[in-house]
RNA sequence: UUGGCUGGCUGGGCAGUCGCCGCUUACUUCGGUAGGGGGAGGAAAGUCCGGACUUCGCAGGGUAAAGUGCCAGGUAACGCCUGGGGAGCGAAAGCUCACGGCAAGUGCAGCAGAAAAUAUACCGCCGAUGGCGUUUGUGAAAACGGACGAACAGGUAAGGUUGAAAUGGUGCGGUAAGAGCGCACCGCGCUUAUGGCAACAUAAGUGGCAUGGUAAACCCCACUUGAAGUAAGACCAAAUAGGGAUCCUACAGGUGUGACCCGCACUGGAUCCGGGUAGGUUGCUUGAGCUUUGUGGCGACGCAAAGCCUAGAAGAAUGACUGUCCCAGACAGAAUCCGGCUUACAGGCCAGCCAAAUUU
RNA sequence: AGGGGUGUCGCCAAGCGGUAAGGCAACGGGUUUUGAUCCCGUCAUUCGUAGGUUCAAAUCCUGCCACCCCUG
């Protein structure tokens, strides 16, 4: 079932927000989840697959390898998890809470967002 | 072996799967597909210095401002590095040092202290010399002399509890008391000689102490510096607004350069046409480059030859997962590029040197 | 990425080589029947931090740390 028309989990520039449009797009009526990690606004884009912006701001994570290494583990888990998600642009923004977790948790962090936007999605 | 010092290197390895960004080759229905190959650091950091590059009117003169500060060398350049000198620390290897000038000028020093920069007043010491007082000797008297006293003139800077710092130090002589007043040694200054490119060192002579401290106080001396920064700038170009180039005239005023002055350019009129915001392209990686060998130099580094091409993005790329090995992986992520400095850093490796103990 | 600035008590701050002003707040006491007001007293051994210069540093110099602003 998973990947059925494509069996690529690339992550190529159709998947990405690119603009500072498409993020105006997203900030002027989105949709809001948080938890510790995160906060995430989404947004139904019209289109046939999802797409990710990411807003890692220094102020809440001084190291420069601290944000590649949190922007990493989001695209990879949204690389793997694409073919699940409804069509809508994401943006992820972090919490402070962030820079005392530990990898797994960042994981669980990313699982529970995903889980909770099918959710969502469902009700429209 | 233990402890220490110095210099250098390294910064998890291997295999598989799924991905990201350039390059290159082939195919292509020009969307891409397939193969090959490359892809963060020693600090990429702080932005503290120095350059390259670019633009501004091409940076000329003077002032101001800022920086540097023992000497010599290295370098594209430096506030960096190397070697040397001096001072300090250490048992040694070795380490540290903003290390020009207060005998050009000006300023500053709370409290305490006699006094804080002027060698003089004060306390003190002396009172030899001169005068004064008392007493006494000689003498007929005038006068002359002795002893004692006060501290009037005067001499003196030895001593004076302080302070961060007190007007060369110690000893001997000397004296009324004292004093570089004299002498010896030490310190300091000056002169000469020798060694050294020089900083400086050594020796001899000489002066009789003059030159207290503070220039990370103003300052003086020597040397250096035009400014901004790749979001510099160049090119292609929807929109919108009116300007731009050339020639002529004027030199008053205004505008412009990192601050000011001089200097310089522009502003006026006539003639002729294209302009440049959004966005895109470029700048963008072959360079004071790296490796090896030889060679000159104590060394930093230079020279020569051969070989190599080693990130170039534009929401911004190196990761994730699995297995496995070990000592279980620190600090940390390129954004125009180099040379340094500074700061952060788990561990591991190599070389040289010093000290102690032991063994041969 | 580049450029500029600020750190002094819980808060706002003055001081810029010689003992760290002042106000608000807090605490203690007085006045008052009680409160407010008012009055008196207490409150900085290291001025962000580590060194250096000086007899003496919050102040001068150098290196770090934190925070803020500007350009786009």
């Amino acid at each position: 079932m998973m990947g059925s028309e494509t069996n690529s989990f690339g992550f190529s520039q159709e998947l990405r927000l690119l603009s500072a449009k498409q993020f105006s797009f997203v900030f002027a009526d989105a949709n809001r989840i948080g938890n510790k990690a995160f906060t995430v606004l989404f947004r139904k884009n019209g289109q046939t697959h999802p797409r990710l912006g990411l807003a890692i701001a220094k102020k809440q994570v001084k190291l420069a390898t601290g944000r590649n290494l949190i922007k990493r583990k989001i695209r990879e888990s949204f690389r793997l998890n694409q073919h699940r998600l409804p069509a809508v642009d994401f943006v992820f923004m972090v919490r402070r809470d962030i820079n005392h977790m530990d990898a797994k948790a960042i994981d669980d962090a990313l699982a529970h967002v995903w889980r909770k936007t099918r959710k969502l999605c469902e009700n429209y």
